[in-house]
DNA sequence: TCGTGAAGTTACAGATCGGTAACACCCTAG
DNA sequence: CTAGGGTGTTACCGATCTGTAACTTCACGA
C-alpha cells in the first residue's frame, strides 16, 4: 500500500513530511515526537539520528514549507508567463482557495505566536522566510504596474494574514469570507491612480 | 507595596490578573498552573478551588480581555458623544497603538491558533466574543455613515488582525508599520462613495 | 559472502505537566 | 472567645515530554 509512510521513501523525509502535516494540524506543542515518529511509521532514536533536537526538525519544517510556497510563485510565472497582473490575480485566487481547504493557517505566521520565547532559534527563521516572501509580492506588484507596489503588497499580505487568523478564531463565515472582494477592489483602486 | 500580587486583592482576583499576562506574554502552552499562581503569591490548591480547570481558567481570562476591550469601546463613546467618525478614527487611532506597545498579539486569536483541538471548550468562547466585536465595529462604521459599512468592517478587522500577527512574524518594521494609513486610506474611500 | 552502516527496539533518565489529598494556619463574624 | 471558612503548605499521583544508551536487525555493496 502506498500510504506513503512507509514504501521506498528514505525515513528522514517521512518523518519532515509527516512532522510538516501534523505541526500545521496540532500546533508545534501540541504535538510531540514521539506521535511524530509512529505516525511516521519509524522510532524516536531515527528522528534524533537526522535532527539535532525537536527546534531543529521545526526549522526545517518551516523552510520546508516555504520551499512548497515558493513553487506556487514559480507556478503562477509558469502559467502567466511574462503576465505580472495575471500572476497578481492567480496569487489572490490561490490565496482565497487556501482559504476554504486548509484551514490552519500558515504555519510561519503559527510558529511565531506559539513560540513566544524571543530567542527561539526558531524566530529568525521566520523572519528570514517571511520577509523573502514580502519581497516577492512586492516585486510582483510593483512589475504589474500599480503605483505604490509596498503599500499594496502590504497591504495585500496584512489582508491575507488577518483572513488566516480570523478564520480560526470565527469560521468561514467571517470576514474571511470577503477575502477576494477585498483584495481584488484594492488592486483595482491601486491600478486606477 | 502596591504591587498587586498581595495587597487587599483577593486571590482569585490576583490568579485572574497573573494568568491574562502571562498567557498573554509566553502563550498558554507555555505556563503551567504552578507557575500563575506562584507570580500571583499563592498556590495551586487555590486556584483549583475557584477555578474548574486550567480550560476554565483559560476561559475566564478570555472574558477578561474581552470585557476591558469592551472598557475601550465605551471610551470612543464617552470621549466623542455621538460622533460616530471620529470614534472610528479613535479606534484607529488605538489599534496602531496597541500594535506598538503590546508586541504578542490578540489575546483571542493567538488562543484560536494555540488551542487546535477542534472540540476545546474555549472555542466556542472566542468566537462568540469575536462575533460580538465584529458586529460592534460593523454598527460603528453603519452609524459613521460608510456604505458598505459591513465591508469597511471586516477589512478593518482583517487589517488588524493581519498586523498583529506580522508583528509577531516580521516585527515592528514589516508591512504591520503602514496599518494607519491603510486603515484611514479605506475609510476615506468608503466615505467616497 | 561478509562487513558496514542505517534503521528498529527497548529501556530509561530527568523534567514538567495538570490535578488532588491531607493537614496546619489565621482572620473574622458571631 | 470561639467556630468556621478561606488560605497556605507539603507531598504526591499518573501522564507526558525531550533526549539518550545499548543492543539487535536488516539491506546493500564490495
Amino acid at each position: 500500500m502506498a500510504d506513503g509512510t512507509s514504501e521506498r521513501v528514505r525515513p528522514r523525509d517521512r518523518i519532515l513530511e509527516t512532522a510538516q502535516d501534523m505541526f500545521h494540524k496540532h500546533g508545534i506543542k501540541g504535538v510531540g515526537v514521539d506521535a511524530i515518529t509512529e505516525a511516521a511509521g519509524t522510532n524516536k532514536m531515527t528522528l534524533y539520528r537526522h535532527f539535532e533536537s525537536k527546534d531543529d526538525l521545526i526549522i526545517e519544517c518551516l523552510r520546508a514549507t516555504a520551499s512548497k510556497a515558493g513553487a506556487m510563485w514559480d507556478a503562477f510565472e509558469t502559467e502567466y508567463p511574462g503576465d505580472k497582473l495575471a500572476q497578481l490575480h492567480a496569487w489572490v485566487r490561490k490565496a482565497a482557495e487556501m482559504l476554504s481547504a486548509d484551514s490552519r493557517g500558515c504555519d510561519m505566521a503559527n510558529a511565531a505566536i506559539e513560540l513566544s520565547e524571543t530567542d527561539h532559534p526558531a524566530r529568525r527563521v521566520i523572519k528570514e522566510l517571511k520577509d523573502a516572501q514580502r519581497e516577492r509580492l512586492v516585486n510582483l506588484c510593483r512589475e504589474a504596474g500599480v503605483g505604490q507596489a509596498e503599500l499594496l503588497a502590504d497591504t495585500l499580505s496584512l489582508l491575507l494574514e488577518g483572513a488566516r487568523v480570523s478564520l480560526q478564531s470565527v469560521g468561514a463565515e467571517g470576514p474571511s469570507a470577503q477575502f477576494v472582494r477585498m483584495a481584488e477592489g484594492l488592486i483595482a483602486s491601486f491600478k486606477a491612480r
